[in-house]
DNA sequence: ACCTCATATTGAAGTTTATCTATCTATTCT
DNA sequence: AGAATAGATAGATAAACTTCAATATGAGGT
């Protein structure tokens, strides 16, 4: 994935609080429509396609829910590359 | 700065490539003008308007010219609070 | 003071994006 | 098979964004 497909997709208010309701656990889409508040059920459905298609999200079916949780290794390695095109001087390697 | 000022500074293909020739070095305007290619002045100068009051280029004013460089610092300090936003459990705390 | 050069601002056009309501699809239960 | 439920898709609308041409601003030189 390239940075900046990878910042379009993070750069949205709303998708952002999606991806901290989905931090570390799995919801489903309903859960995260609740969770919000103030958001439409498609609204929801039409971020989670925009992380889904980015691939910042797990998904999992489970009967007629369908499960979403953040892909925290997706978001490392973007942040990584971020660091690498834009702050080289900045970057520590280690050995 | 948050997380979502930081992500929409960033998400747009010509930001980037400005970027990435600010990258350490400074530059004017006609210059990075010149070396995007197919994209007009007030167009470039509009997004150094963005990337400026994101706080994410450093400015310099010398006779008629105004150079601009990329703050590493910044992008750094952003990529870290993103890492500590959405990736957790894959931040690496050393002491 | 005037002219020139470098950059910023304005105003407009075209495109993309976010959001909603309404509807469709897929799964489960009876 | 039919109803109910969860989520996705379609279509419409309004706001935001990108871009350009034209113009304004501001600094230096003549």
């Amino acid at each position: 994935m390239d940075s900046v497909t990878f910042t379009k997709a993070m750069a949205d208010a709303t998708r952002q609080k999606i991806m901290n309701i989905l931090c570390c656990q799995w919801r489903c889409v309903n859960d995260v429509v609740e969770k919000l508040g103030g958001v439409s059920q498609p609204t929801v459905s039409h971020h989670l396609a925009i992380l889904r298609e980015a691939g910042l999200v797990h998904t999992r079916r489970e009967g007629k829910q369908i499960f979403y949780s953040l892909n925290q290794d997706a978001v490392a390695v973007c942040c990584g590359m971020l660091m690498q095109n834009f702050a080289p001087e900045k970057l520590v390697i280690s050995d």
